[in-house]
DNA sequence: CATTGAAACTAACAAGTGTTAGTCCGTAAA
DNA sequence: TTTACGGACTAACACTTGTTAGTTTCAATG
């Protein structure tokens, strides 16, 4: 395989440490600690702190990029794309839940090369959203509200998923996609 | 006065910094040179790098407990205290969106003094609107989904207001409280 | 057995960190 | 005019940072 074992092992510490502290406070000591090595013997497998991070970002941007692209792209109702997208964030945040915290919040610490490429994905992410809640305007099935709005009511909701879910709660994937879905959709007052 | 004038600028232009980069890896340097002066410069004013986040925090946290709390306290409907809070949340994100973003990020970094403090007020602060939205669902008029995430759901949006109110779009605040409302209430979807 | 190579180690460096000590300047009070 | 003092400065400290160089260990391969 092209990718070590132990690169893998490090980005998941990683991004366990980045989740609690952030990038910038997280040492390369700090990380070398948590896997019981020298911070040296990190870079056996790793050519720099830039390298974790990016690691720990990149790969699961291009999931969600791909993941709304294949939604976006199928033929689906507007409300069937929005199901599938907050399913989507569902997923992955179920299975990467630390490196959620870093995607939100240390992005800004890539490297220019990488922090165009994410910034790029990001944009096309939040495009596609857009569009998808303004065609559901147009054909009247989206409440005519804002439309930055809805995509940022939605966006602030699936994005810190991480925040909660596991931890606060006890609900099961199935149970949390229902009533997420519920909430975010028809809302939480009755006999509106 | 208790606070010099000067203080309170460094509190405001740090927390404009930290906005950007995080508390971590914005240097006592940086801010110097924020604000045209030398590091050792800011130290006749402030104590040090802690003091000046939990200027920038705790007052405001200060803001979210007494405003939870005296909404809780009058005699509203659990849909008036709902709005209410809404309403709360916008008016404190106008007012100091700097600010939110260290409250959402950066309270990790408060010395443990003020980190007892800030974790008290926030559980406070989550156990009050639970206990809003559980007695909502109890009268029938909430949602009977999961309380957790319907706690979370609220809270995500309203906290990460910061991020996108005033950048993305310029809807007028009162455009902006009715819509959100409308969108966090009875949700986006038309005729459910 | 000899060799290789992955992966750990020790030691160290150069740059950057928060912070302190001591000094200087200019304005306002005495 | 003298005094006091807020608020800037320079210089420096002790420590931490990411990272590199060179070495050692040891299991797998020939």
């Amino acid at each position: 395989m092209s990718t070590s074992n132990r690169k893998t092992e490090i980005a998941e510490v990683a991004a366990r440490l980045f989740r609690n502290k952030g990038y910038s406070a997280v040492t390369m000591r700090d990380l070398a600690a948590a896997m019981d090595i020298k911070a040296a013997s990190l870079y056996n497998h790793i050519s720099s702190k830039q390298d974790v991070l990016a690691l720990v970002i990149m790969d699961l941007a291009a999931l969600f990029t791909q993941g709304i692209a294949a939604i976006d792209g199928a033929n689906y109702s507007v409300s069937e794309k929005l199901r599938y997208i907050i399913a989507l964030h569902i997923d992955l945040t179920i299975k990467h839940p630390h490196a959620m915290a870093s995607l939100n919040n240390d992005w800004m610490h890539l490297s220019p090369e990488n922090l165009k490429i994410f910034t790029e994905q990001r944009e096309y992410y939040e495009d596609t959203l857009r569009r998808i809640i303004r065609n559901g305007i147009e054909e009247k099935t989206i409440q005519p509200l804002n439309e930055d709005l809805i995509v940022f009511t939605l966006l602030s909701t699936l994005r810190t998923l991480y925040l909660w879910y596991g931890r606060k709660s006890n609900l099961s994937e199935q149970k949390l996609r229902v009533d997420l879905t519920a909430a975010l959709l028809q809302g939480i007052v009755k006999n509106s």
